[in-house]
DNA sequence: TTTTTTATTTGACTTTGTCAAGCAGTTATT
DNA sequence: AATAACTGCTTGACAAAGTCAAATAAAAAA
């Protein structure tokens, strides 16, 4: 991607973005009180103890000016302004209950536009749309995400869940640990086995997405191998996930369904190489059974078996 | 995701970034001529045939406004005006060498303060930025996509190719055939075939990328079956890419590369219902071998084998 | 204590934007 | 063709928004 179509590309955006915003804005914000009265309550609203100069620095506006408006907005019962304990040249300053009740017209009028800018579009739009946003303020505006990410856990495989997890597989044990495409064929071949010669009664799934994007976040599967044992495979949870908890709330789903389904035996396998999840597996109740050489996966390896009973 | 949320969402983005935008742009434009003059220079830029309206309706200004402002740009000689021939109460407005060399250095300020914001960003971060940017473009701004998508072709099989190539053909035969389960399964057999038996010397991927999106749009792969043969598969076009040609310069470069490998014969397998593909094959020399029946996929289908002799 | 810095205010501006009236040319209607 | 209605632009008179410099009083640093 060449870097001057690039910002091209960004500038071209800026100018209609802002120009399309601004003016819905000025739309809205426009009533009996200007653009730029409305704007301070604003932030007097989102700040705790605003004082006049978080706003000359939040809103970029001249401090003589802040203070003229604010001197307006007081007379006129939007604000009110008590001098700051901690430093008695500033004040803090309040919406009183007249200015609350403004600004909550204008959010209501502001959500109703932008509400209808997000309306017509299909519910994979609106999703595209929230995640483009999400990164440009993380790319762009350097915000932090905020963490409070829903995860939410599916049991149904849809049409390319496997090629995804597959993908994700070859992707993750490439970058974390080198394995080479040998890997990412014999992953296949689990998929396959379990796709065309699996038992759909009894396999099942749980792949954890993340509500604010799209694609599968974490994976787990049990699989039947015989009437009374079964093999817990594909456990994976993207870095960006780990140390929530999924990883362990994926193994409890999945050890809490095989035994509902009367498997009396539970076993997996993963390698030397997976110190973090072994241990996960030994919290619950897997001990090692036996160990094996693996040579195919682009360096030697030893893979480990493990295995646990079910009550 | 929930609407309310979402609506939040994108309110506080387009407060940070029109307050962010705003600011650099107020920054880069107010140099000798206000931020306003120069924002009208570039609309006469931008248009062609431009006239005093356009710019009042494009920037919604006042027109008294744009009257004024404009004189004062005719006064230092940045801006031409003749009347208009169509109508001669209008004026058609044109830039002066001036003008045009005044904007040049805006444009090129400009670029660099864009270029700063995504310069430490990654490779792959840019690129998001470039996706979301589209995405914002076409879903909250209704612009049209650009058609001058740049496809590129890779050869190289990289870590996850093989499990997202199985995602686009469990997907898409899901949705455009109806294709279950045991479909994806399938392919998943294929790609563990070539993947661990294949033999990488003479096997061989070509990819087709959007520069502009991340991820695979099309695909075909030449797998060898003996010193003799060897087998087309994997062909796919996403439906926004296909009549452009690229199903076809896929196939042909497959053809090429078989041709040079030595191979003396080319066979794939389709169905019945891929016939815009089958006629494509035919068109590049395939002709039909064999029928047999495929039951397994969801709904009773007729295999289709073709093979072609190579000089 | 003295000096410097900081948060705000005030006065004197300029720039930007708005509104209404008017003029000359264009289009629609009779 | 004559009239009316409309349109693109201009102008005057204002109002709003924003700037700059100086002043004040409290806080912080030397």
């Amino acid at each position: 991607m060449d870097l001057k179509n690039q910002i091209a590309h960004i500038r071209r955006f800026n100018r209609n973005y802002t120009a399309r915003i601004g003016l819905l804005e000025k739309h809205i914000l426009d009533s009996e009180y200007t653009l730029t009265e409305s704007r301070i309550m604003l932030e007097i609203k989102e700040r705790t103890d605003c004082t006049a100069k978080d706003i000359s620095e939040g809103l970029s506006m001249d401090p003589g000016f802040v203070s003229r408006t604010i001197a307006a907005l007081i007379k006129r019962n939007m604000v009110d302004k008590t001098i700051s304990v901690k430093d008695k040249r500033a004040s803090v300053l309040k919406l009183t209950e007249g200015g609350r009740k403004h600004l909550a017209i204008l959010d209501e009028r502001s959500d109703a536009q932008i509400g209808g800018m997000i309306l017509d579009l299909t519910e994979k739009e609106q999703q595209k749309v929230y995640e483009s946003i999400t990164n440009l303020n993380e790319y762009l505006l350097h915000e932090e995400k905020q963490d409070s990410r829903i995860i939410t856990i599916r049991n149904e495989l849809r049409a390319g869940d496997a090629g995804r997890l597959i993908m994700m597989h070859g992707e993750l044990y490439k970058k974390e640990c080198g394995y080479n495409q040998n890997f990412e064929g014999y992953v296949c071949k689990t998929f396959y086995d379990v796709l065309v010669h699996g038992n759909s009664e009894r396999d099942r799934f749980w792949l954890a997405e993340d509500e604010a994007e799209s694609g599968i976040v974490g994976s787990i599967a049990i699989v039947a191998r015989s009437d009374n044992t079964c093999q817990l495979r594909w456990l994976l949870v993207l870095p960006e996930y780990r140390k929530t908890g999924l990883g362990q709330k994926l193994i409890r789903e999945a050890l809490i369904y095989a035994e509902n389904m009367g498997f009396g035996k539970i076993f997996l396998e993963t390698s030397n190489e997976q110190q973090a999840a072994i241990h996960l597996y030994e919290k619950y109740g897997f001990t090692i059974q036996r160990t094996y050489e693996i040579n195919d996966w682009g360096k030697p390896l030893t893979g480990i078996a493990m295995e646990k009973t079910l009550s």
